[in-house]
DNA sequence: TTAAATTGATAAAACGATTTACTTACTTTA
DNA sequence: TAAAGTAAGTAAATCGTTTTATCAATTTAA
């Protein structure tokens, strides 16, 4: 019951296995293998659906056609999204996709990438996380194709592809302003890394722009990976505590977790008190009313993402890195 | 800057590569290599960073420590929830996860089992369709673990770990009718897989059990893999043209966008209209009013499916098959 | 007519590990 | 004191491919 193996095929056809391995690989031709044995081997391989073994054909040719793809968490849905539309894209590329979650964790980042490092994936996609700088520089060295996604590290010279948060959040800001709105709190996370900081950022830039006072209390800076019932308590107090007339949520768990507390406190959104969400999730539109919400452009990272990859696997020389930023949209809904 | 191998190691410990791949697989003292030795080249294994090409070993030993596993969708928060929860089980084994979605295509999923076949993969865990009963057999033939999740394929004798959908969706319905509903649909999808197909009998056999009157027009079975909009369009229809009082959703996308046609028009849930979802969505919580829902355990699907795997991948014999149901909870919100 | 090029094909090395079967030098045992 | 056993370690086969040389026979070019 074991598998076929290109010796068999050989055997069968009576020919060597290089000639073989020449035919799979389309390479008949150019080694001027006459259509006569190219036919005979092609028969046979497709009766007896003998498949190369992949694995020892890593080994021999040093890679895998599969790409890693490293994120925070695939039950989030802005990661399995866009999870989905990179698997959908590399998969009509001939490119497999192998996936992991890093839950944030440093030490689970790294092994990942050793991981995928062992198991010889021609390129990566990584959300990346503070402190893996080095690993990442480590790949770079090793010619390996890296993009970042959704997170940059600022001090790394790699491939980039993003939203424009500072601008999105900005916008976000300025459209509660234009409504009248005075009070307005930031529920963001406290993790480090450079997407969190642009939407702080535009936040902030907007309401000094407009001369509004900047409220270091309206700022709420949820710890990363805590239960969902603190996150709640939190936001809580802020809403109980604070004259808020308008909230910007910088992830969309948070607006999630925010939305419960609405509804425990029994608090309307209306004309009196307004809210924006982040990344979309259905649960934004259907909820009564709407939520309006930042959304990325996930089709064109997605695809952005593959387009620099392939362009890196194709090329023969080191291809010059590109940041690519895309505009994010503020959907308005009620 | 290439990557070391144990030829490098063992040169610079000045062993031979024997010695150095006996104590990298903890066989040392078995194999009588002296602790001195063990010492100085797991030394230099730290120190020089060395990490054994998985491929290389995988080639030799036929095996990978990779579990495939092959999904509907991962954008589905049902499943990505899933994926999750067994990646991180796995994860704590030392196996990893490569995953993959079908999106209800035969073909799509026959390529992936060749894939993973191709790859090496160590175990299976299947969401399958029907038409890829004959390639699950050829598995199973080469006696390599399969487990099937979420639907079973009854023709076929294999590991399976599912919830009992009959029962949950006869409570469900036989809760309607404890409400006095009198008019109630289904609003399912025409795959024709066993779990989709308990649901239809649980609702039809409550229906029964309770004397009312079975409506075939109140049963509404959804194309898969059609556009929203479409879908929105026939629930609407639903939901104009016939007298309704209470409503089953079968999936949980399709509650979401029976949700959307109820916001639409404008079409209130209360005493006199009642909604259940099935697998849960953040969205049904954090609905105005929250919607009740079936909800399957995943958890504990996650659990026991690492569990079968593991039984298996450990057992030198052919351990018997397990058919595993496990209750799924009627979760009424309001 | 001979050298050079082409055609059609193959043998053998290489990829980087694991594993089996040995070797050599000591110790025990009887 | 010879035979048997153990300790410490290694050489070489193997997994299933790809790829580089190489070969013999034929064709083309000069």
């Amino acid at each position: 019951m074991k598998a076929l193996s290109i010796k068999d095929i050989a055997l069968k056809a009576n020919v060597s296995i290089t000639t073989v391995s020449f035919i799979i690989n389309g390479k008949a031709k150019e080694k001027s293998i006459s259509d006569a044995v190219i036919k005979k081997v092609q028969k046979i391989i497709i009766d007896s659906g003998y498949k190369p073994n992949q694995i020892a054909r890593s080994l021999r040719t040093g890679n895998s056609n599969i790409i890693g793809l490293i994120i925070e968490d695939i039950s989030n849905s802005f990661f399995s999204r866009i999870a989905r539309l990179i698997e959908d894209k590399a998969y009509k590329k001939g490119y497999k996709i192998i996936y992991s979650s890093t839950e944030n964790n440093v030490e689970k980042a790294q092994e990942l990438i050793n991981l995928f490092k062992s198991r010889k994936v021609d390129a990566y996609i990584i959300s990346p996380i503070k402190g893996i700088e080095e690993d990442i520089q480590i790949l770079m060295n090793e010619n390996k194709p890296v993009i970042l996604f959704d997170r940059n590290l600022p001090q790394l010279n790699t491939n980039y592809v993003g939203a424009n948060h500072f601008v999105a959040s900005y916008q976000a800001v300025q459209s509660f302003i234009k409504n009248g709105k005075q009070n307005i709190a930031l529920v963001t996370t406290d993790i480090d890394v450079q997407q969190i900081i642009e939407r702080y950022d535009g936040y902030k830039k907007a309401i000094v722009d407009y001369a509004l006072p900047y409220q270091e209390s309206l700022v709420l800076k949820i710890p990363f990976n805590q239960a969902e019932a603190s996150t709640i308590k939190q936001i809580k107090t802020l809403f109980k505590n604070k004259e808020v007339d308008a909230v910007l949520f910088a992830t969309n768990y948070l607006a999630i977790s925010g939305l419960k507390v609405l509804k425990e406190l029994d608090k309307k959104i209306d004309e009196n008190f307004s809210v924006i969400g982040y990344d979309d999730h259905e649960a934004f539109e259907l909820h009564t009313p709407s939520i309006s919400t930042i959304q990325q452009p996930l089709e064109e990272i997605a695809e952005t993402i593959i387009r620099l990859i392939l362009a890196q696997l194709a090329a023969k020389t080191k291809i010059p890195d590109q940041q690519i930023i895309i505009p994010a949209k503020l959907i308005i809904r009620n």
